[in-house]
DNA sequence: ATCGGGACCTGCTTGC
DNA sequence: TGCAAGCAGGTCCCGA
């Protein structure tokens, strides 16, 4: 479910409710997620004051006094804020309770994303990341310097998180589009010059899904309950064999590393 | 070193 | 109607 305007959006969604409160109780109903959920995180989180919730990459970073907890939503998980203790429904793993009354609750139902307890902000999950795609220090330089010599098309390199972090399938889909690139191309014989449209577009893209609040395609709900409204803007991805925008022909879709591709023929090269 | 594919899960949609 | 196959927003890890 969600890339990086889906974790920024439930970021910037739970923010206000945290910050400042003290955590006065953790539940982990269920621990086999990705990784088995810390042990130690209830122990070490409890009676604690949260100072700020923060992302990095598709993580989300709850800074408290002394250590982080962090977590990742995989492909189906969300976190909703619950103004009252309500009975947890199937799939509800994880629960943080607040002096406020309010809990945060985690919901996955594929168990891909995974919850950690950081003594420090440093962990092997973190530290192989690249650049944040909305930072200054990522441009289509960066991704030309990434590309030199590889023979990988250029869809698979813009979704390597070494690379840039936060595009996954749909994004990376867009921004192609709206780049003028063809999915497939080998990454390292596009120029500099068409690297910089692509890495405007993933910027723009990114940012105006932001600003609508993420994309709700089957089940990414935010915080408060609501869709994102993103998914009215999307051109290409989910709308294989419907009419280019630009053009009227029909999409094309194929299959990249596992992943449904979809683009135009003619608008994109 | 680089790359593609498998693996991890559940739930919904599609097609026979 | 029922059942099985296929597919889904992620990404680590392994073997080639």
């Amino acid at each position: 479910m969600p890339e990086l305007p889906e974790v920024e959006t439930t970021r910037a969604g739970i923010e206000p409710h945290l910050v400042d409160r003290t955590i006065t109780a953790v539940t982990v109903r269920e621990n086999r997620l990705r990784w088995p959920v810390s042990p130690e995180l209830s122990q070490m989180a409890t009676g604690q004051t949260i100072v700020s919730v923060e992302r990095r990459a598709k993580y989300l970073l709850i800074g408290l006094r002394r250590g982080f907890v962090m977590i990742h939503l995989g492909m189906s998980g969300s976190l909703r804020i619950l103004a009252q203790e309500t009975a947890p429904q199937r799939h509800d793993h994880f629960d943080m309770m607040l002096d406020s009354g309010v809990i945060l609750r985690y919901r996955d139902p594929r168990r891909f994303g995974s919850i950690f307890w950081l003594d420090q902000l440093s962990h092997r999950l973190l530290d192989q990341l690249g650049p944040e795609p909305l930072g200054e220090d990522f441009d289509g330089t960066t991704l030309f310097k990434a590309s030199r010599g590889k023979a990988r098309n250029v869809k698979t390199l813009i979704m390597d998180a070494g690379v840039v972090v936060g595009v996954g399938n749909i994004y990376a889909n867009e921004a192609l589009y709206l780049a003028g690139i063809r999915p497939t191309q080998p990454a390292g014989k596009i120029t500099i010059k068409r690297y910089h449209r692509l890495a405007d577009a993933i910027k723009s893209v990114l940012e105006k899904a932001i600003a609508a609040g993420g994309t709700s395609l089957r089940d990414f709900l935010k915080e408060d309950g609501k869709p994102g409204y993103f998914r009215h803007a999307l051109k290409v991805y989910d709308r294989a064999g419907e009419p280019c925008l630009g053009c009227h022909k029909p999409l094309s879709s194929v299959r990249i590393t596992g992943r449904a591709t979809v683009f135009c023929k003619r608008c994109q090269r």
